[in-house]
DNA sequence: CTGAAAGCGCTTACAG
DNA sequence: CTGAAAGCGCTTACAG
């Protein structure tokens, strides 16, 4: 042992690789490379790796990523041990290729099925809690634009619903409207929320660039945010800051999502066994900035004379 | 080599990697890992290393990557054949330690010496191309806000000056203002240079989150952005088109960046000579966006009767 | 309980 | 030119 410390010997990974027929190495999928969510996930999910003596690989970040027999090639040519897996466009099918491959693998904020071990984060309670939020600050009519029919998008969804009807406030279908993801579709939903009548003074939005779109949307409907409309957003993080209002969000431990998938993942590797295949990622706080303010006299007589 | 068909054999990477010794691998060592920016560079990055038939592993992210004896640590514990090195905080240090690597090390956006192989941004002429994009739209009183003592700081300032100098403008110490790199030193500087007696019509901000400090600091000084104050930026990338307004900025194919670096970094460690030790990564076009607009009388008028 | 031997799957120097 | 053998540095089953 002294010997060792002596001349500061490290055992040869590639020795023990061949050996022991495991290379101790995890490898990330990563489609959807362009959201800037995935660089504290990235970065726990790494930390994790070094904790436990893995390393970490990239394996298809982007377009690459999204070929769903991507995992089941690298684990041919690069001898990995298991993988953490996302997936974008064709979630279906990507889905589908983690449950045939033959080394452990776990879904990073995505869902398959009960069985396929996961860590997704509390999507649920956390849209309770900005709706929570926006009734705090007394209002009532609270619209919420985002994806509505994917898993996770349904969540949030169902989130919402959930805090209003605890404030006993019936559900209004017309204030759930459909976005997507990006920033088109946050201007697109905000037009058609205050054309329509009765709208809502206030909106919650799905992540960050639905929110970037419903506040240049409310600037070209000359609406004021906060005054006239109030917006907050899932995923806090750096952009909130940027945005002008800065925007109010919820925030989640997203590095914890990284560095509990891959404490899952090698767990499986190793064979311990798991307490649970479901991991859920409990939200943190509520910042709240700029884009949300109370709904009182004042602004709502602004904002009935506006529209 | 049909029979390597039929059986989909490969090679087993851990049986050459012990006796080829070497690995295969290179590791990326980013300290500063929330710039955004550090998405498309570890993309190509990545992408290259893979044309290459390497792996990439992310050594040092954040906090961990500020370490300046990391990358001797990994050597001693992994066996990497080479490093991908961007700095932190302790740049000086990390830059000598990245000397005395017996391995081959590439520096990312980064400069030792002439004799270190590294790829840099153009930051010269991309800074006089968003410098000559002003003044091509009329403005003559253009300032700086950024880091001016670092040294890819030092190249924008000196590539804004040449612009101004081609122009026949003379230059005005008192328009180049030291910011850092952050939001908070983008608003101070704008107060800085507003405050002061002929103020700038137009400004040039270092990144993202500076011009981001200056949109807010306009704001709260009640100059409209852009009819009293243009506002561009380097580093054209998604958060330009959710600030509001939207920057305008010079784009850089940081993907490239990352590319030609692991290129490098591999010709390095298979002993192929280099035509060069420093790569330098021409800027693209200038995205312009609502930020900036050109001089008038109008808006020189509303201007001077603000201030 | 201790220590020598076999073998993981390659590559390359060497014998035929 | 072809083919068998040695050896990279480990781990583990086995002999002593």
């Amino acid at each position: 042992m002294q010997a060792m410390k002596d001349l500061s010997y490290s055992p040869n990974p590639h020795a023990r690789g061949l050996r022991m027929a495991r290379s101790g190495t995890i490898a990330m999928i990563v489609p959807e490379i362009n959201s800037p969510a995935f660089l504290p996930i990235i970065y726990g999910a790494q930390k994790a790796a070094r904790d436990r003596g893995y390393l970490m690989i990239l394996g298809g970040l982007g377009e690459e990523g999204e070929d769903p027999q991507l995992a089941s090639r690298m684990l041919a040519s690069n001898h990995v041990d298991g993988f953490l897996i996302s997936t974008g466009r064709n979630e279906a099918e990507q889905l589908a290729a983690a449950r045939e491959l033959e080394v452990p693998s776990v879904l990073v904020n995505r869902y398959l099925d009960a069985q396929h071990p996961h860590v997704v984060l509390d999507d649920l309670r956390g849209a309770m809690a900005v709706t929570e939020y926006l009734l705090s600050l007394g209002h009532r009519r609270i619209a919420f634009v985002g994806g509505l029919s994917r898993f996770l998008g349904g969540r949030r969804v169902a989130g919402y619903k959930l805090a209003l009807e605890l404030a006993s406030i019936a559900f209004d279908p017309a204030l759930a409207v459909e976005s997507g993801y990006d920033r088109q579709g946050g201007e697109a939903a905000l037009h058609t929320l205050m054309a329509a009548g009765d709208p809502p003074t206030a909106i919650f939005a799905t992540n960050h660039l639905v929110a970037a779109g419903l506040l240049v949307g409310a600037q070209k409907r000359g609406l004021r945010v906060p005054q006239d409309l109030s917006i907050a957003s899932f995923y806090d993080g750096p952009i909130a800051e940027l945005l002008n209002p800065a925007l109010t969000a919820v925030a989640f431990p997203l590095d914890k999502l990284g560095y509990e998938s891959t404490q899952m993942l090698v767990d499986l590797i190793e064979g311990i066994e798991l307490r649970t295949r479901s991991v859920t990622i409990a939200h943190d706080k509520i910042v709240s900035r700029g884009s949300t303010s109370a709904l009182n006299q004042q602004s709502s007589a602004a904002f009935h004379r506006l529209t």
